[in-house]
DNA sequence: ATAATTGCAAATGTTTTGCATATCG
DNA sequence: CGATATGCAAAACATTTGCAATTAT
């Protein structure tokens, strides 16, 4: 799978120190990073990276492609890497946490909606919340 | 069906001159406002009306459960009325218009998902993005 | 050398808040 | 009168941007 160099080299960016060590953190991490929670773990190993840049870089990197941003409805964007196999969130009401699942069938259900009322469905957002069944 | 000022005094609210003006505002209002949408409205018949207040009682409308909050990702927040039957949004992505529908079956298809997880479906957000199908 | 990237501080745009004043019950 | 509600200006936030300086190619 192509790293996420070699995808910003392809696209004519260029590569610097800065920019490495940032693709080096989103590369490690995992889940959903906000803006200031990707900035947190960057400046740990370079405290001359500045917010500003984090957000450039996410910007760019939402815009060839390579991540995706969501949006929880609290008002700080996040960003997951754009080439998961789709799927959707399901919050967690009791602690917050977020649960990643893959439902093919609602995807196709939704497109019929879509269809149903004259349109083409392009994509779609879709946050499930939910509390845990306590026997299990 | 209760008014809007029913419903306040319900909640014990104190109803003056200038929250009956924003009820009636939101009354007779369609679709998604937001703040600012509200907030120009109101002013057109009272001008002395701030938009702290229009905040403030968006806030308090949303959390006694006359108005739903909605979160179309662009950042300013919309509401709709709450007891309107439960319906989800399409968002028209040449002209940015909202088409409201109603899908029973993908909201039980959602609720069968989350079972599968391990959860009890408490709520859904969903917005699907379209563009028009040019015949029809 | 030329173009891309960055830090900083200032600007945005939306929403919230502290406090003194006005209004409600 | 005591409790709520409001206006105003300032504060909070998340995010963006202008500009000069730094770094990449």
């Amino acid at each position: 799978m192509k790293s996420l160099e070699q995808r910003c080299v392809e696209h004519g960016l260029s590569m610097g120190r800065k920019r490495r060590l940032i693709i080096r953190v989103l590369s490690e991490a995992e889940g959903h990073l906000s803006a200031a929670d990707l900035h947190r773990r960057v400046v740990a190993l370079d405290r001359s990276i500045s917010l500003a840049t984090v957000y450039r870089t996410l910007t760019i990197f939402e815009e060839i492609g390579v991540l995706k941003r969501l949006d929880f409805g609290d008002r700080t964007m996040r960003y997951e890497e754009a080439d998961k196999t789709p799927h959707d969130h399901l919050l967690d009401m009791t602690d917050g946490g977020v649960v990643e699942f893959q439902a093919p069938e609602v995807a196709a259900l939704l497109a019929e909606v879509a269809d149903r009322l004259g349109y083409r469905l392009k994509g779609y957002r879709l946050d499930l919340y939910a509390t845990p069944v306590a026997d299990r």
